[in-house]
RNA sequence: GGAGGAAUGCCAGAGCGGUUUAAUGGAGCAGUCUUGAAAACUGUCGUAGGUAACACUACCGGGGGUUCGAAUCCCUCUUCCUCCGCCA
C-alpha cells in the first residue's frame, strides 16, 4: 500500500503516476483524503472522551480512598453514561477504518519515474540483449520433445499421480533440475545472500503481508483445516514475511536472502501452446533473492541485482534480454520491474525467466518492516526481489539450445554439479 | 493425542483491580572524566494515532467480556516450555 501521507503531499504527481499505471478510478483518491480527514475528526471525539473517562476513574479512585464513597457514586454514576458515546464513536471508527482501509488496498504501486508508459507487453523496452543465438540442427525439437526422447521429465505421469501441470522429474533430468538449483544457490550466497529454506505454506497474515491477499487467492492453492494455509506462489512470500513487524538498524540492511523452494500456482485459465511441456506449470522450482534496503540506495540495488541474475544467464551461456516494463504491463505492487528472458531457440520465442522489482515502500508498509535512520526515526524499509531464477524455463532453454545430433550438452558451469557433460 | 506451566518494552525481569503516565537491571545512544579505552557518574532510551508544538488516546501474545477504572479478574484462540503417548 502506498502510505496515505505520501499520496496527501504530492495528489498530482501520484495522479499522474498511476493514470501511467492504468488505474482507473483517480477519483479514490479525493475520497480516501476526505475519509482520513473524517477518520480524524471521529478519532479526536473519541479520544476527548475517553480523556474525561480516565480521569473520572482516578477521581473515583482518589475518592474512595478518603473515605469519599457517596461523591464517587455520583461520579461514577456520570461514566457510565459516557460508555454509550464510546461505544458508538469507536464503533463509527471501526467503520470508517474499514472503508479507508477498502480503498486504500486498491491503490497499485506509483511507477519509477524512469518506467515508461505503455499498455501491454508490446510496450516494454528492451534495455540490453547478450549473447548469440545456438545454430540448431533442422531436425531440432522443443524440450518436450526432447523429455520424451531422453526420458528427463514426465507431465503424463504427473497428471496421473496429482493432474495437469505437475511434471515428474526422473534420471538425468532429475539431476539436472537438482543441479541448477544447487548451482543458483551457489551464486547467490557468493554474492552475500543468506540462504533460507522456508516453509512452503503461510497464515493469512503472511500472505496479506505479501499482498497475495485479499485479491490473487485465485493464484494459490488453499489447504483448509481448522484454519486456511497458503501454498506459496513464490518464496518471496514467506522470506520476505520474515521481517514482518521488525524494526532494524541501519547497519543491518541490506538485507540480503535467497532461497530454494517448489512454488505452486493455479494458474486457473491458461490453455494453448504457451502452456506446452514446462513453459507454464502448477508446482514449479524457483531460487528467489529478496533485499530490504535503505530507501536512498533502492534504485542501485535493483540494477545491482539485475546484473547479478544476468551473470548467472552468462555463466550458463544463454541469450538473453533486459525488457524494462511499462507502466501498463508490471505488477500490481512493482514501481519498477526488468524481466529477463531467455531464447528458446527451439521454439523460437522469448521465455521469461526473471522479473527484478523494487517495490520501494509499497510492500513494508504492510509488513512494517522498518529501520530506524541516523536521527533514530522508525521508517519503511525498501523491498525489491527477483527470480535467480525460475527453474522450468531455464530448463527448457537448456535442453533445447544445447541439443546437438547425438545429445544434450551440458553447460560447463554445471557439469560439477551434474556429474555428466552430456545426456 | 493427554496432563500441567507460561507469554510484559531491544534483552532480562517486577507488577496480579486505583500516584503504573509499566518498577529495576543490562544493552544501545549522548555527555562528564581520560592521551585513548575501561570503570564510575549524568542524561536519554518502545510503537502508532494526534498537535504548529504541547495536551491527549491506544497498545503488556491475538480477539471478546466484567468494571467508574484491567498488564492484573473471566471467556476464547494462538504460540512456547515441561512431562506422558505416538512417530521419520
Amino acid at each position: 500500500m502506498i502510505p496515505i501521507h505520501k499520496i496527501k503531499q504530492n495528489q498530482e504527481a501520484v495522479i499522474e503516476a498511476l493514470t501511467k499505471k492504468h488505474f482507473k478510478d483517480i477519483s479514490l483518491i479525493d475520497t480516501l483524503i476526505e475519509k482520513d480527514e473524517a477518520r480524524k475528526n471521529v478519532q479526536k471525539k473519541l479520544d476527548d472522551v475517553l480523556f474525561e473517562v480516565n480521569s473520572i476513574s482516578k477521581e473515583v479512585g482518589n475518592l474512595f480512598k478518603q473515605g469519599k464513597a457517596e461523591e464517587a457514586e455520583v461520579l461514577k454514576n456520570k461514566s457510565s453514561e459516557l460508555k454509550s458515546t464510546t461505544e458508538n464513536l469507536s464503533q463509527s471508527l471501526k467503520s470508517i477504518e474499514n472503508e479507508i482501509h477498502d480503498i486504500h488496498i486498491q491503490f497499485p504501486n506509483i511507477p519509477h519515474e524512469s518506467v515508461p508508459k505503455g499498455k501491454t507487453a508490446e510496450d516494454n523496452t528492451t534495455v540490453r540483449s547478450w549473447g548469440t543465438r545456438p545454430i540448431l540442427a533442422k531436425n531440432a525439437v522443443p524440450h518436450w520433445d526432447l523429455a520424451s526422447k531422453y526420458d528427463l521429465f514426465d507431465l503424463d505421469l504427473g497428471s496421473k499421480l496429482t493432474g495437469a501441470g505437475f511434471p515428474v522429474f526422473k534420471g538425468k533430468g532429475a539431476k539436472l533440475q537438482r543441479a541448477l538449483a544447487q548451482f543458483f544457490l551457489d551464486e547467490n550466497t557468493a554474492a552475500g545472500y543468506q540462504e533460507i529454506i522456508p516453509p512452503l505454506m503461510v497464515n493469512e497474515a503472511s500472505a496479506y503481508a505479501t499482498g497475495q491477499l485479499p485479491d490473487k487467492e485465485g493464484q494459490m492453492y488453499i489447504i483448509n483445516e481448522e484454519r486456511p494455509f497458503y501454498m506459496i506462489p513464490t518464496a518471496e512470500v514467506p522470506v520476505t514475511n520474515i521481517y514482518r513487524d521488525k524494526v532494524l538498524s541501519l547497519q543491518d540492511l541490506p538485507v540480503k536472502l535467497t532461497a530454494f523452494s517448489q512454488c505452486f500456482r493455479r494458474e486457473a485459465g491458461s490453455y494453448g501452446k504457451d502452456v506446452r511441456g514446462l513453459n507454464r506449470v502448477h508446482q514449479f522450482d524457483k531460487v528467489e533473492i529478496v533485499q530490504l534496503v535503505n530507501p536512498e540506495n533502492s534504485y542501485q540495488i535493483l540494477e545491482e541485482m539485475t546484473a547479478h541474475v544476468e551473470g548467472i544467464l552468462q555463466k550458463l551461456g544463454l541469450e538473453y534480454r533486459v525488457l524494462l516494463l511499462c507502466g501498463g504491463d508490471m505488477s500490481f505492487a512493482s514501481a519498477k520491474t526488468y524481466d529477463l528472458e531467455v531464447y528458446s531457440a527451439a521454439q523460437e520465442k522469448w521465455l521469461e525467466v526473471s522479473s527484478v522489482s523494487n517495490f520501494e515502500d509499497f510492500q513494508t508498509n504492510r509488513l512494517k518492516a522498518r529501520y530506524k535512520d541516523e536521527e533514530g526515526k522508525t521508517k519503511l524499509c525498501h523491498s525489491l526481489n527477483g527470480s535467480a531464477l525460475a527453474l522450468p524455463r531455464i530448463y527448457a532453454a537448456i535442453l533445447e539450445n544445447y541439443q546437438t545430433e547425438d545429445g544434450i550438452k551440458i553447460p560447463d558451469v554445471l557439469v560439477p554439479y551434474t556429474g555428466f557433460n552430456k545426456i
